[in-house]
DNA sequence: CACTGATGTGTACAAGTGTTCACTAATGTG
DNA sequence: CACATTAGTGAACACTTGTACACATCAGTG
């Protein structure tokens, strides 16, 4: 009758989303996870999945949620660090990097969510994208930096970047995570983006 | 004892790669595809898979040459449209939205595959962008537009347009096919990232 | 303390899975 | 024309899958 004490509310849901992000972290495919593979991951016995989810695609949608939060504390932490405007694209996409790094499975969801099979997943991260984006612009106004855009054409610019850092998910995640130099060089060639960017929005006149 | 007279040679083949295509094409992801769902869609019976291919990693590989083919045809098509320099980006996002409409199984496979979960998948669609970005330095090249850059920050600006326009695949393919407004949008949207990387690369100074 | 709702467990079942095997018809080559 | 090869078939296997049901245990509330 093994002990079924239940621990902490919402206990066995978090070993499941962890369960599914472990799984996915290892190089599986979200979409190929099933959810007797996702229980057995998590040390459960599957229906217990049925508590707390309808199906995988719920599951998905909550780690979505999850992956927001993940988005903001980068954003928050990229804020406190980047003070000085001249350093601005480096301390960025470093900080991004160490995030992708540290948060590998989240990100390799997200990676993955943006061409994955639930619809309403693959809005949430592009949702979460849109809001990052906007978050950008937000920051650069205040930093006056690039005046002489039109908030559509700051808008523009910022998704690109967003877009463009989003791409380089897929070199990162692509290595192995304790390969220093190829990591140097993804870091060095997304700034290089980012720079080719910034000095197209600095020369850029609105009203083309 | 059904007629079993096998036709042209190859004509299996083609018919599980095709069925394939095509449940990626109905939203599924390929990930997600078994043997004798591949089988049914296509008609046949799962045995024959085994006598063309090894498993689905492998049919996914073959699915990737067909892509680069794919790939050929439109650069084949956008180069001998692109005549004057001044429309460029205009009609070669317009060449480029066309084929993705034409071949979105194809695309949508594409898009799925920059974060699948075979190893060897991932690796041949980059691949192609890279040969893409690199055929598409060339041209620049021999249009002599962008004299002024080193051969590395030519490579690096087109593979940031390759990107960007690999990325605005998961816009399209998000909409509706027959959604023209929306469309346009898309359309209008690339075309203004791909100006804004070019204008950064019109006032790019080499070695920074 | 009895009750209720949420969360956990074990069992069961029909359907679907990848793969193997032995068999057969068509094709191309000598 | 005989023959080896290739490409098709159907039946069978041992598992795995999603989901349903009945039941057990806990936390909180009156």
């Amino acid at each position: 009758m093994a002990d079924k004490q239940r621990r902490k509310p919402g206990e066995t849901r978090e070993k499941l989303m962890g369960a599914a992000l472990a799984l996915v972290g290892k190089g599986r495919h979200f979409a190929s996870l099933g959810i007797r593979e996702v229980t057995r991951q998590a040390g459960v016995v599957p229906t217990s999945f049925y508590r707390h989810f309808r199906n995988m695609d719920d599951l998905g949608l909550q780690l979505v949620d999850e992956l927001g939060l993940v988005l903001r504390r980068m954003m928050r932490e990229a804020r406190a660090n980047v003070l000085q405007a001249d350093k601005l694209i480096d301390e960025s996409v470093g900080i991004f990097i160490t995030h992708a790094r540290n948060n590998r499975s989240f990100f390799m969801f997200m990676a993955q969510g943006l061409a994955g099979e639930s619809r309403a997943v693959q809005e949430g991260i592009r949702s979460e994208m849109r809001y990052f984006a906007s978050e950008l612009a937000n920051d650069l106004r205040r930093l006056k930096v690039a005046n002489h855009l039109s908030d559509a054409d700051l808008d523009l610019t910022c998704d690109l970047v967003v877009r463009s850092v989003a791409f380089s998910l897929t070199d990162i995640l692509g290595i192995s995570p304790d390969d220093e130099y190829q990591e140097e060089q993804v870091r060095q060639r997304t700034a290089r983006f980012l720079q080719l960017i910034f000095v197209g929005a600095a020369n850029w006149k609105s009203q083309s």
